[in-house]
DNA sequence: GCAAAATGTCAAG
DNA sequence: TTGACCTTTTGCA
């Protein structure tokens, strides 16, 4: 189940596996007939990720896909078995085949479609390009909480659920502070980590964001779905902002900064 | 066998 | 703010 690194993965892997070949499209389950049979015998010329998003562009067209909260591609082997489950679309390249199934949106795109989606996403924290300032300056002019916003695809694109809360626990930065209350070096500090997670995402395949090397499973979150902070101790709560659940640690994360303590001019920094 | 949950988004009220 | 939608997996009878 899919943040940004898993598309972007997803973009990788599909242009490593499909990439400047010829591909047959089918669409097993049935719902994707026309589109599967628009870029069946056509080349796949790129595979792209922005934010959640997937381009499959081909010779004539190009195939937008967004995989929402079930959506799934599965690789095999060509000649693959027959389709498991109910699968939109089947790729069939000459040494790997790939089979999407549930995705919110699996769409042949008319002309300037791509452009048109991309034109609402905020920045990307795995796209060089991604313009920072922007988002910056949506969050800092905004009374949403923080948590609501790093969700907001439109501000920056690819932070999911899971994310937003690690993020937020690695910041130190409580869920509900107002946009435009949090400080400019905490915001630098969202965007580092979001960086810096997010590729490491995109590496293990899956999301790690605890500071060990191989973590166990169910020990790779900081407070995603936890009930006491791994760090503290302390019980961990939770709050539905955005319409979904967010878990925080009301310690490592208060709510107001801690105050820094007054230094006398001359002395030495601990 | 069935219910519930899952890293998401959009449109209706 | 709520419900609809997409599908698979897991847990409980």
């Amino acid at each position: 189940m899919p943040e940004g690194h898993t598309i972007h993965k997803l973009a990788r892997d599909l242009q490593r596996d499909l990439g400047g070949a010829i591909v047959r499209a089918d669409s097993p389950q049935g719902r994707f007939e026309d589109g599967a049979q628009a870029i069946d015998a056509e080349t796949l010329i790129r595979a792209e990720a922005w934010g959640k998003h997937l381009f499959l562009k081909f010779t004539s067209v190009t195939i937008h896909v967004h995989l929402g909260l079930f959506g799934r591609f599965r690789r095999r082997r060509t000649p693959a078995p027959p389709p498991r489950g109910a699968v939109r679309l089947r790729l069939v390249g000459e040494a790997w085949t790939w089979d999407l199934s549930g995705p919110t949106a699996c769409e042949v795109l008319p002309r300037g479609g791509r452009a048109s989606i991309i034109e609402r996403l905020g920045a990307d924290p795995l796209r060089r390009s991604a313009d920072v300032e922007r988002a910056f300056e949506k969050i800092r002019s905004s009374r949403r909480s923080i948590g609501d916003l790093l969700l907001d695809q439109s501000i920056v694109a690819g932070i999911g659920n899971v994310y937003r809360a690690e993020l937020l626990f690695l910041a130190g930065v409580h869920p509900q502070r107002p946009g435009r209350d949090v400080k400019p070096e905490e915001l630098q500090s969202l965007w580092e980590l979001s960086v810096e997670q997010l590729r490491r995402g995109v590496r293990l395949g899956r999301i790690v964001t605890v500071d060990e090397n191989a973590p166990r499973r169910g020990e790779r979150l900081w407070v995603y779905k936890r009930r006491t902070c791994r760090r503290c101790d302390g019980a961990i709560r939770n709050v539905t902002l955005g319409g979904r659940r967010l878990w925080y640690c009301p310690t490592c994360q208060p709510r107001r900064r801690p105050a820094v303590r007054r230094q006398t001019a001359g002395a030495s920094a601990g």
